[in-house]
DNA sequence: GTTCACACCTTGACATCCTAGGCATAGCGC
DNA sequence: GCGCTATGCCTAGGATGTCAAGGTGTGAAC
């Protein structure tokens, strides 16, 4: 957190986990390659959330290699070669449970965060 | 993100930046020792939230450190010594600060969640 | 007098993320 | 043909934060 005192990086700032349940999400909707993968994160989230190539990259091998994600080596519109990945069976239930987590993990903190002074439930 | 595949320990995950935030936040709510703050952040938070004691104590210190909390030793009700802290000037700039950034990033990963294939923007 | 809850602390291992590089190719202007 | 930019992949090294697992000491209760 001490990379917080930089303010350009703060809003590029990610949760630790945060990123796979991103991922896995993003790559739910379509099969898509990496570099792409990053972009749509940043597009849909309005600029808020920017995915770094190395924190990118290592995730999608994390991923795959824990059979979440499935890889394909293809064409691109453009006539490049491209890693398009898919979600697997297993990393579609990863999903759910990520999501799940993520919802509960948001409700509890919001419960802290709207604590009141004496309030002793 | 491999002890995710503990079920038991699941619960208790807190993703990496968040403990800062809830730490000054129910610091801010009145002076209290660091064995209470895991306590009450647990109450409050429904048993949702966990902090271990290994995770606590360095970020007790970290956030002193920093300037953010400030310590006395004082005697709690059941006359033992602990160590009391509460927010600083500084720290409670920051707790707004963490609090915004997290409102932000929730904003921004229900966004992606809830986009749809398709959907482009 | 020993067991429990309170209250503090540290160490070592581990996962994740970021910075900062590197490599290769397609398309464009000149 | 030549260089530039955007696209697309990758890795290495370091910093940070968390966890598990240990340890210390004291008051109260039985």
């Amino acid at each position: 957190m001490t990379r917080q005192q930089d303010p350009q990086s703060r809003e590029a700032e990610l949760l630790q986990g945060t990123l796979d349940l991103l991922i896995l999400k993003v790559v739910a909707l379509e099969p898509i390659h990496g570099y792409a993968i990053a972009q749509r994160i940043q597009q849909i989230s309005r600029e808020a959330l920017q995915i770094r190539q190395g924190s990118l990259y290592p995730a999608l091998h994390r991923l795959e290699n824990r059979g979440w994600l499935e890889a394909r080596w293809e064409t691109t519109d453009s006539g490049r070669k491209a890693k398009f990945y898919s979600l697997s069976k297993v990393g579609r239930a990863q999903l759910e449970v990520e999501t799940g987590a993520w919802e509960r993990l948001c409700e509890a903190i919001a419960l802290v965060l709207r604590a009141e002074a004496g309030e002793l439930q």
